[in-house]
DNA sequence: TTTT
DNA sequence: TTTT
């Protein structure tokens, strides 16, 4: 069966890794992207779409970009369910990537980003 | 930007038709995916995914496809939010089709299946 | 960059394996595609896509499939160029596979065909 | 059945506008995209995929990008034949898109490179 | 809440 | 919880 998803957006945010128990990296991030069609009110819509990246994929992802830049992933979309502190079953859909490729022009550095800010 | 999503699968379930208070005809159906390898268990997994689909995409699926019936959706991923009935928001991620094929053999016809039920 | 192409067709053909000078196992198909709308005369149009399957994927989908199977691949799709026998250089476009999933129900082997024609 | 195309890349020309014999606008494009692997040289390589564009498509890809820039096309595969001038048919692959984004900063406007290109 |  |  088929189960294979394209994306190209903006990161909300700079992307942060995380470790699993098992010593494995991870990164979560979601993806700003803006449809090319305007809604009733002339507006541009924008869907967010979460994602997850493992290993390699997230220690490049994490390394070279940051919040705006954009970025094209594909992979498959996941459904996983948790028990909540309630004892409900909670259901999360995300996209597993199984590649990243990085769109936009070099993003600032974060350490130059923490100079021109203590510098402001 | 791009948001592209395709996927084949089984559906779980008879499609039921539902129509908003706009009197749109809308779907709402799951489709199982199995995945082409096996987990660490020698185990085939499945993913299971949501999907939209609007008017006659929506009246063709419910009339041509049963519980069961292999197709091809194409569309893009959405997140909405709503509050639920204790005021927490809630996320819910799904496929908004724009394309549903029908991959497998004719179903069987709902009456068929009664008539079958019927006289076991 | 991205480069992603999903196809899902029926074989033209019984598939058939050859083997490089390397002695890589390859597989030359072609899918037949047919489009979900009409065209001006009222005809359903097919679009003809070729592919090349490499190593296992070829030799499992030359065991599996046979002319008519429907068949999902995935792939990015690749220009060569070659000479031809007048010293003009000539441009050929396919799908390089990376995945191939099966679509349809189990088809013949083709040992029962050959039985079958032998009695006929 | 399904025939999806994703691609995404950089124009290898200034695309160019042609009208058919009926009036309608056509671009012809050829997009460059990179692999993110490099082969046993240790180079990048890159597929030249070549696309058609039309109408209003066709109009804002020639009137917003140039040579360089990256472009994002949702499309399908189709194969087309003719005979050349020494009779012999002839068959041309490319992808018709139905959506092209464009995704780098705004390239710079023919005039001014004309103005630019005259002043040096 | 899951399909063959 | 959202990007330019």
């Amino acid at each position: 069966m088929i189960n294979q998803v394209t994306l190209v957006g903006r990161l909300t945010k700079d992307p942060e890794l995380k470790i699993t128990q098992d010593g494995i990296a991870v990164a979560n991030v979601t993806l700003a992207v803006s449809r090319n069609f305007k809604n009733s009110n002339g507006e541009v819509e924008t869907d967010f779409v979460q994602c997850t990246l493992w290993r390699k994929t997230a220690e490049n992802t994490v390394q070279y970009c940051r919040k705006g830049t954009i970025v094209g992933i594909t992979g498959r979309i996941q459904t996983r369910s948790y028990e909540n502190h309630e004892g409900r079953k909670v259901y999360v859909t995300d996209v597993v990537a199984d590649n990243v490729r990085f769109l936009s022009s070099k993003p600032q550095e974060r350490e130059e980003k923490v100079i021109a800010a203590s510098q402001s």
